[in-house]
DNA sequence: GTGAAAGCGCTAACAG
DNA sequence: CTGTTAGCGCTTTCAC
């Protein structure tokens, strides 16, 4: 592997030089320009980035920190970002924290010693006052998705409670009142204003909650279909119900297709998320859909614009979900294919 | 941030104590270890990867070069990548090629200056001279999933042949003789693969393979969904259907559905991959199963290997795939949990 | 315009 | 056991 130095002397010019024409920086006359250049394509010279960084002190990777990739959610995030990492000429270091606050912690940790440029969170369990403490030592940190409260740094999160009020609204336009609702962890900051945007249509139309109705599906498939069986005890049925995810949604048709009812006829369902699968499984799945990636995409953006110095004040961005009306929620009887197409 | 020459000069002692202190080389004495251990906490030292790197030349990162992380196949074989890597410390930068093989190599190059370790690579398009330059450079490089044949390097595949033979036999032993196979781009090794074992099968029960019950789904939903159309033109239609992938399989249920027919009754279908979905669609998809996770572990395991020295005679491990029988073929109409769990 | 010298933060050789 | 010296491969002053 060349060196700068060999390039250097082969080209009978000082390292100096070389780096100077390699960076573009003030025009090398024409003549020696011209023998670098060839003595980089002969020695097929690339500089090491690993000490270039060393001195400027840019990487030119950032680090993305998600609780698991297998999650139909976060491909799509880690794509949007990636997506404009690279077309920066950026990389991105993948990194799954399991929603552990310490694999996350660790990640964090491990990211800055690789002196990353910056890391995109889209994680929990972090700890507010470490957030404050790696901010303070000049890491970049962008929250994607979940948002960690009162920290002094860019976010791109969803508006989850007018999100949940849309989903919820819709089953009431469509004439039910026993609305179940299944939720994630009531730990997570997503699930209080899911659950908030639910409490408020209900009240609107003038319905009390009922706990009864409530569930908790862990925001897993499984989850969600063992609270549907729950659900689906209670006298008479609820006749329609809103899940806090697509994933549980998912889970809870299956749920109610085991007992011999069926979706919508029996019980109207909404979701939320729009993920892949929401569309392709029978009866496709009425979401409220936000673009998971281009919130990677914003995220990204938001995140190399600070590690390039423009750094301003911190911003919040919130995505407006979109309700996609599919046949679940009996409003639709549409068919699959759309204008999506999976790869 | 504090370097190690800040830590030396808090404990009074050298930079290179500092560092075989931290390195766990020779014991330092104890009584210089306790003064070093606490200059150390003190200052919050965290050492600069980077700094180390430039002169172990190993950066503990790897790279991860796949089509399409969207992709539901990919998923888990980066999750499966990762966990190794993370169990051993190391990182991974996740590159997406899109299949275009001027993309991968451009991350390839990128990913060799930033002196990764090494590179797994689950991808086509890429050139074989290409590939050995870079094997003859010294450059780490596994393959998962596809093989780019004569490469003096690792691999893990999956039996393809083996994998179509049994998916049709399957079909063929539950009675059909109109089998329809719908196949990837031909150009690709994995589809000539396919291919070959669908054609066995059928040639073993005697029959002769129909131009006219094969088409083109590219892999993808929409193509599948399309091929499947085309195949419906038929007279009399084929009974029975092998796709080469599960994504082209439930385009092609959708497809059959659409022409008011049902899965498995008018058409039984046979996908290939066992992505997640392919449990979760109506009906269940039989499928050949084929662990993407574990391919990522093994393609890991054996990058890890090699960049640590263990540099043994290239090896090829050939994954087996396992027909798993769910409802879309008829031969069974079991339900849907199972004891697979969507996070 | 170009080069010499210094240094990024760390580890490795070699003495002591 | 510990320190001194050198150097990884590059960029960046600061002279010339």
């Amino acid at each position: 592997m060349a060196t700068i130095k060999d390039v250097a002397a082969l080209a009978r010019v000082s390292p100096t030089t070389v780096s100077r024409l390699l960076n573009n920086k003030i025009i090398t006359r024409e003549e020696t320009k011209k023998r670098i250049e060839e003595a980089v394509k002969q020695l097929d010279y690339r500089p090491n980035f690993l000490a270039r960084s060393l001195v400027t002190k840019e990487t030119r990777t950032i680090g993305l920190v998600i609780p698991d990739i297998i999650n139909p959610y976060f491909p799509a995030i880690a794509r949007g970002v990636e997506d404009v990492a690279n077309r920066r000429a950026w990389n991105v270091i993948l990194c799954n924290s399991d929603n552990r606050p310490e694999k996350e912690l660790t990640y964090i940790r491990v990211l800055q010693q690789k002196q990353v440029d910056g890391i995109i969170l889209a994680s929990t369990g972090v700890n507010k006052e470490q957030i404050n403490a790696f901010l303070a030592e000049g890491l970049n940190l962008v929250f994607a998705g979940r948002y960690v409260g009162e920290v002094m740094t860019d976010a791109v999160i969803i508006n989850n409670a007018e999100g949940a009020y849309q989903a919820t609204r819709h089953l009431l336009t469509l004439g039910h009142r026993r609305i179940a609702f299944i939720t994630g962890q009531m730990s997570i900051r997503t699930s209080q204003e899911r659950r908030r945007g639910y409490e408020h249509a209900l009240s609107e139309y003038g319905l009390a909650v009922d706990e009864d109705l409530i569930e908790d599906g862990k925001y897993q498939y499984q989850g969600g279909y063992l609270a549907m069986k729950r659900l689906l005890k209670r006298k008479p049925w609820p006749t329609a119900l809103f899940a806090a995810n697509d994933v549980m949604a998912i889970g809870a048709i299956r749920a109610v297709e085991e007992v011999g009812a069926g979706v919508p006829d029996d019980v109207a369902i909404v979701g939320f998320d729009d993920i892949l699968l929401a569309s392709l499984i029978t009866p496709p799945l009425t979401t409220m859909a936000v673009s998971a990636y281009k919130m990677g995409t914003i995220a990204a953006k938001m995140l190399l614009d600070r590690a390039t110095g423009k750094k301003a004040k911190p911003k919040i961005v919130t995505m407006e979900p979109k309700l996609v009306i599919r046949a679940s929620c009996g409003a639709n009887k549409s068919s699959h294919m759309e204008k999506r197409c999976m790869p």
